[in-house]
DNA sequence: AAATTGGTTCACTTTTTTATGAACAAACAA
DNA sequence: TTGTTTGTTCATAAAAAAGTGAACCAATTT
């Protein structure tokens, strides 16, 4: 365990941590996230994961699987190492971005299917349901553009 | 209890409960949300939310005024009747987006927090950082002329 | 072969979240 | 006044989530 964490840097891991927690992440798992994200080498081992956390190898074995499946998180080897060496998929951010911004269009399913099921006591909600509805699709046609309205204005 | 529900709404009821709940929300609220957009009233008093979601008072009137703190649920009264016929705030659905919206953005602060904090052992990994910061800022720029375009469009 | 390293698995404990139900209160009704 | 309706509050129970530690396994070292 090379670099020793300053307090700012606990801190804002824990910050991190909470973020993701009210998003519905896995405590420990925002936590890796953040100390993956503060370490300067941006990488540690399962040990040191262990050691700078303060938590038990299994609950570290249990987030890190859960978050290679869900495609946060590889690791790499070291010739001669057995270690792995975990770093976060920050390669992957566009599609990351993609799905978090899809995620709430999803709701377009379910609102569809309100209106469906709805019999016409109260057409103005039923019509205020329809606009959200319409909005959500309309957004989700957007997305594209917002991906190549930001690399035009960088680039 | 006017309303008998069908299974088909009891079904959506749950889904949309499961899928706000996924997000972070309270599972009764969740709930109550589902109620309230499937009766065709759009609306229902204390005591049907019990009966319909077969729960206890308390949790409802916990979950309730926890809504309307929230600004999701409103109620009004009947001349004669004491009871509150609660219903979801369905106008304010583009400040909600909105919010929605933005939220995902809020993840700026953190990640700026973190390349201020990183000494340069990576410098990739703290450019993707940056990137992702920069994508994100470049979001919330956009946000308001997504609104705008959506009304013109339908408009 | 014995010991060590790097991690996994599983039964169990701790903590947190969610819901219950009894008691209570305020407003009205008989 | 007494009873009823419409909720609220609070102590507590039930359920779910999160974490622990011991036992274990496979790969490597000694």
């Amino acid at each position: 365990m090379s670099e020793i964490l300053s307090e700012r840097k606990k801190e804002l891991i824990e910050k991190i941590g909470v973020f993701h927690e009210q998003r519905g992440m896995q405590p420990l798992m925002g936590r890796i996230l953040g100390l993956l994200m503060v370490l300067d080498e941006a990488e540690a081992t399962f040990e040191e994961i262990v050691d700078y956390l303060n938590v038990s190898k299994s609950a570290v074995s249990n987030a890190l699987n859960f978050m290679q499946i869900q495609n946060k998180v590889k690791y790499k080897t070291k010739p001669g190492e057995r270690k792995r060496y975990f770093y976060l998929k920050a390669d992957d951010w566009e599609n990351d971005m993609q799905t978090q911004i899809e995620d709430i269009t999803q709701a377009t399913h379910f609102l569809q299917e309100v209106i469906d099921v709805r019999e016409q006591a109260n057409p103005s909600f039923t019509n205020h349901l329809q606009e959200v509805c319409s909005f959500l699709e309309y957004v989700k046609t957007k997305i594209p553009s917002l991906f190549e309205g930001f690399r035009k204005q960088k680039g």
